[in-house]
DNA sequence: TACCTAAGGTACTGTGTGTACCTTATTTGT
DNA sequence: ACAAATAAGGTACACACAGTACCTTAGGTA
């Protein structure tokens, strides 16, 4: 009953949208392609010539349900920066959120490309918004330019990102953020 | 043909082996219970009836294979034990341990106690060890008590881990383990 | 000896992945 | 304007796996 059947990039993102809804409604275990199939009125053949398998749609799924999140703060001072990104991503991060990145990284065992596809866009993870964060306390004279390194800028947010992987929790308190930041974090970047 | 059946104990001891070995051979996507049934010289009932379900399973098996991997390390300075103790646990959690740990923590989902049991035996993940480790760094007089929380200490066993997970990667080099020692953990603790 | 418990065996429902094959609409080149 | 190429729709399928039902059979126990 379609008047015009739809192809191309108007059925990509069909697809994509109906994926990025069963990610957000029942997290990654509902994006089966026979429901995204259903979902996005087409079947599951359009999907596979786009998309090698579940997993990949998943990931593109995911891409598209974190867009638009990387935000650089600027409060005046490294702590409120942190607080402030590590607040944001922790919202990200919630149910359903964390399940779905837990289940997309369970997926990716044989993927290796595509996790890293994953972990580049993973919400807040980039070391580059870390640095940028940490060049600002550099030029307020917060810290020593010897912080400026990836592993050193990235400490808290992996700190807290291992809060929801490996306890499976959907939402960190506040307090877990403020002892991340105060008792790690900022200790760390100054003595660096 | 087996002269006698196998009860209770005996059964259950056999069907863990099993699984067990599926895990260490094919990963978690190996322990299905059929195949697990058939390599046990069982079915799937017997399975059913001690397990509820594959997951708690798995991770029954996984505590099996990564069993007895607490030693704590005694170098005589805390750079030395930390560093033992990473590489063990880099070991521990090479391919395909690091595999099928990733695979266990997204099929917990819906268990949390299953998580939780899973993360206390999590390979050299507990806390009680590095503060061990820091307990007689500041025995020593290398860093003060008041890095005695579980959140420093733990700090560099989940940068590790994190390589992992997020990076799905079969192993870490040493490189790596040196760069978490050196620029994180031990700047990070003698500053607490 | 009879009973009870637990193991073995088999079959089944339901759901999901991925593929095959054919039909139909739409675009593009001539 | 027409034909050929391209891509979508539709249906059916093979296969694997989780979990359940139901019955049969072995082996301890009273």
């Amino acid at each position: 009953m379609a008047q015009t059947r739809r192809r191309g990039a108007e059925l990509e993102e069909a697809i994509l949208r109906a994926a990025a809804g069963e990610l957000a409604e029942s997290g990654y275990p509902g994006v089966t392609m026979d429901r995204v199939a259903q979902r996005a009125g087409t079947n599951k053949n359009a999907i596979y010539r786009r998309w090698p398998n579940r997993a990949a749609l998943g990931i593109a799924a995911y891409q598209l349900l974190v867009k638009d999140n990387t935000r650089v703060p600027d409060t005046g001072e490294l702590r409120g920066d942190v607080l402030a990104t590590l607040r944001h991503a922790n919202e990200q991060l919630s149910s359903p959120n964390g399940d779905i990145l837990r289940g997309l990284l369970a997926s990716m065992q044989e993927e290796p490309e595509l996790l890293a596809a994953l972990h580049e866009r993973m919400a807040d993870g980039g070391a580059e918004l870390w640095l940028t964060i940490l060049r600002r306390a550099v030029g307020r004279g917060e810290v020593a330019e010897t912080a400026l390194r990836p592993r050193i800028a990235t400490v808290a947010i992996v700190l807290l990102r291992n809060e929801y992987v490996t306890r499976g929790i959907t939402s960190v308190s506040d307090e877990v953020i403020v002892e991340i930041v105060d008792d790690v974090y900022l200790p760390l970047v100054r003595a660096s």
